[in-house]
DNA sequence: CTCCTTTAATTGCGGACACAACTATTGTAG
DNA sequence: CTACAATAGTTGTGTCCGCAATTAAAGGAG
């Protein structure tokens, strides 16, 4: 256990630490010219897969790794742009859902197209299928294993 | 093909995207004893690796990603802390260097063997070598897959 | 040499987000 | 039932960063 990595490990390393900050900056590219960026495009997805096209404030926060604060004024624009209405609960009064808008599905619906062709020509560009499951693979467990060492 | 992902393509997508953001912030987390965070740290790393532990502010701007006005700020920081110095070029007016400080050094070598240790335990984590260097040719085809279409 | 363009860095401004403090409501121990 | 703890969401504050404008210097065309 050398204190540094090994070259193989070093080529793998920086490769994928360029290609995300890359990465990410391309897809919000491509998503501009809708008025989205991944922040919002994500809050739409989560909505758009959820019972009733909403969740909590709390759940959609957890779910997008955002605090509570972080989450709130994500909402607020969404909001203001009216992809998104808050929905009081009538079972808690503390609960405040985030709700899609018709607006805000359609927009969604307009989007997902070009997100996924994004998608494919930015990040599966030229993969193999094996290669596809393999990296399936590899980031399942590491998900797994970040998520075990909270 | 179809305007949306296969399921092979949805979870590596899912569980790449999931693992960056925790990753990143475990990482993060794994440098605060230190006093440093993720871009600190890649800039000493970028200067610890440069001809007279030292670059051009525009060239390490580039190589770290980062606008001119955001390097500035992060070296504000640094300089403050006396880990980088600013050194003007005696030939280029325009040019100011940034420069690791010997106190930038020892911070440097003192972080990176825990740093090192992090990226294997949260990243490399149970990979085999085949892993790795599979991971190594999709990422390297993926960064210049990504350059070519900036 | 003079003017214009390009390049390098900084500063003003605004957006996005986290942390901490606060409010409101619900759950729970006694 | 009352008091305390836990949960949900918002708001104040500070940090990080990008864009646009600015300053300064170098390079190039005539």
């Amino acid at each position: 256990m050398a204190t540094w990595l090994t070259a193989s490990e070093m080529r793998a390393w920086r490769s994928f630490i360029e290609s995300v900050s890359t990465l990410m900056a391309a897809l919000e590219n491509d998503l501009a010219p809708f008025g989205l960026n991944n922040g919002d495009y994500e809050v739409l997805v989560r909505l758009s897969e959820a019972d009733d096209q909403r969740l909590r404030m709390c759940d959609l926060a957890c779910a997008l790794h955002l605090s509570p604060s972080g989450l709130t004024r994500r909402l607020d624009g969404l909001v203001k742009g009216g992809l998104v209405e808050r929905v009081a609960s009538p079972t808690d009064r503390r609960v405040m859902y985030a709700a899609l808008t018709p607006a805000g599905r359609t927009k969604l619906t307009e989007a997902a197209p070009d997100h996924v062709a994004s998608v494919r020509n930015r990040f599966f560009k030229g993969m193999t299928k094996d290669q596809i499951r393999e990296l399936g693979d590899i980031f399942e467990k590491m998900r797994d294993n970040l998520a075990a060492s909270t």
